[in-house]
DNA sequence: GAGTGGTCTAGACCACAAT
DNA sequence: TTGTGGTCTAGACCACTCC
């Protein structure tokens, strides 16, 4: 029998129309009503699985105008994969290690005020194999995770410990390239000024800043991949 | 009234508890049953809304067992913008040119096979307010898109042409980070070896190449931004 | 066996927008 | 006014999986 359900046959089945250009952008697909009758189901199966191709932006629902075929994406947005550096490693089947490089407690500056009134900052170097592979500098709120300041971050990453214990909410990333500072190129093994990618991530969770990092990588080994279909991750 | 949709109220309800950390990761909320009786409305009401932050990866749902608060997501990917450049330029105020630098039409290289057989090869400059923005080195499959070997890419900037005449299914992105050759350096009138955002793109429909693209940005004048709240991007 | 979610029905009323 | 989607009901049967 269909172990598939009626409602996703349905939007497979529109889908399919879509994608093979038989129902280009800005045709009109048949009403609810027309496709009740071509299933021989009820309005609320077809209701859902036209709903659930709106949600994901292959279509455009419009009371009175019905459903048409959504125009195609602009090249406006991808998924990027954000690796955590110890699995972004492993992952290359090489062995992690990191060495923690400087650890001191501070005020927070007025640009850290999402942070709270004091941080911890550290320094961390990345190893892969032994060999250099990301620097890393972190800053941490002492206002949302007060325990931190007695961790031992030369023990355990301070990115998989603030993971366990202070989930984020919200997170921003920015992705630049930058010449090396004197600092990370020593620590990387690289000549000052040497091209890197610069990774950049601040969390929030409920309004309060958890942590601000930047990951430095040598630019010739490293890179950010997103393979994605359109409209797949739609929100 | 209530503007709001029941079901996106009971969501939003659950959404808030789990994000107030009042229902922790793991924790088993309520039933569809006792979220009827809560409500006060059908057992499709609630299920709809449970579904969806199902479906968005705020908890997991299993038959018998229940449903329970998922656990917060590794680092592992976000949204990032991935801008059409004339459209990023006249976003920030600026008028928008370009100009065609080269255009050769040749066959494809092994590498290029998923193009097939021929290929257009274009490089753009592109210019905010009449100064270099950035340098793009293009392919076009001539398999995928014929009539691109009769357009005038000098009128119109190919990524525009190619979104109206073909549409891509799937697409890859890969950022990195690399020193300028010689003639980007040059065109954007930055020194060879200077630091640039290389965002590299390829598109697919159906299978069949569509194109592949590289796009330089000077260093320091460019980045990528992600914001976001983890699981909202789900699919 | 029994509890839980997954799906589906055959209706209903309402909201919106084009006419 | 009318056609269309948006939401909701009060049931029903089934599938999965823990006990």
């Amino acid at each position: 029998m269909d172990a598939e359900p009626l409602h996703r046959r349905i939007a497979r089945d529109i889908e399919r129309r879509i994608a093979s250009g038989d129902w280009a952008p800005g045709f009109r697909i048949p009403t609810e009503a027309e496709l009740t009758v071509e299933y021989g189901c009820a309005r609320m199966t077809v209701s859902r699985a036209v709903s659930e191709l709106a949600a994901r932006g292959l279509v455009v629902r419009r009371r009175k105008v019905g459903t048409v075929v959504a125009h195609p994406p602009v090249h406006s947005s991808a998924l990027v994969a954000i690796p955590d550096i110890q699995a972004e490693v492993q992952a290359r089947g090489l062995a992690y290690s990191h060495r923690l490089m400087g650890r001191i407690v501070r005020p927070a500056s007025a640009d850290e005020a999402e942070l709270g009134a004091r941080v911890i900052e550290l320094e961390t170097l990345h190893l892969a194999d032994g060999l250099p592979f990301a620097m890393e500098h972190r800053l941490i709120s002492l206002t949302a995770t007060p325990e931190a300041e007695a961790a031992d971050f030369s023990a355990e990453p301070a990115g998989g410990w603030l993971l366990a214990r202070a989930p984020w909410t919200e997170a921003e990333h920015r992705i630049s390239a930058v010449g090396a500072d004197r600092q990370t190129a020593e620590a990387l093994g690289l000549e000052a000024g040497a091209t890197c990618l610069r990774l950049e991530r601040r969390t929030w969770r409920d309004g309060q800043g958890v942590t601000r990092v930047w990951q430095m990588f040598p630019g010739a080994a490293y890179d950010l991949v997103a393979r994605f279909s359109p409209r797949k991750d739609q929100g």
